[in-house]
DNA sequence: CTGTATCCTTAGGGATACTG
DNA sequence: CAGTATCCCTAAGGATACAG
């Protein structure tokens, strides 16, 4: 399974950006990976919005052919798989910064500390750095 | 129509983001907005990726409905609506240019000035404050 | 445990015609 | 011009069972 870039809608990157990142659940697994370091497939699947195992199987497999993701079989367990991010989707680091940023200053999500929020969006490229540093490969 | 906060998926800020962005679509109409002007009905039908009426009557009042654009008459011709950006709209600026950077940098969308977008993702904060400026209420 | 496969319902969306 | 409405097909997705 690879990604075909015949099926861009168009060449802005914008518009490329969305044809692999634009619905409700890609960019959820990526967050999961970034904020709190799941690795494994029963661990995305107890996140709150409760993602579906069809959907999980079918977005880890778009992620990989998207070169956003790799997996490869756990060393300690054979029969588990680690799904970690290549760097391209390390790269989407800053889009998730600000994901979190407009979600909870200007969208009222619940679950976001506003003092904590407005020391990101003070710097948030000291709150990426921090982020991409941790993130185990 | 308003938005129903109930819909929301979870509490993370990042899930409501996607909440209200996660598709196809909606993000290209505020893209118009922000860097070529759009404020028309007609202008957003002749986009390169062809965006159907239908869909463009849902996207503009999903987005009026959660707050991101406004409509008004046009006062040089009162059978035209403007569309406009809010503050909650204009916000999506820093995200819009992470989605350049990412687009353009990580998954080589063909209409991206390489040089371009390089000088861009030095200095992000400069060039959205250049869009956001440059926007028109 | 990590997926696949199936069933079934809903949502998305293209094409087109039509209304104020 | 700015939408609405309709038709119709496909994609998305929830629930569940099953396989390696």
């Amino acid at each position: 399974m690879t990604f075909d870039p015949d099926q861009r809608r168009s060449g802005c990157p914008v518009s490329c950006s969305l044809d692999l990142l634009g619905d409700k659940w890609s960019l959820l697994i990526v967050r999961d990976m970034v904020f709190v370091h799941k690795r494994y497939f029963k661990e995305f699947l107890t996140s709150d919005e409760g993602i579906a195992t069809n959907i999980l199987t079918d977005r880890l497999g778009k992620l990989e052919a998207a070169g956003i993701i790799s997996k490869r079989p756990d060393p300690d367990n054979g029969r588990q798989v680690i799904y970690t991010l290549t760097d391209k989707g390390v790269a989407l680091v800053p889009l998730l910064v600000e994901l979190v940023c407009w979600g909870a200053l200007y969208d009222n999500a619940p679950d976001a500390d506003a003092d904590i929020v407005r020391s990101i969006s003070k710097d948030k490229q000291r709150f990426v750095n921090k982020l991409t540093n941790a993130i185990q490969r």
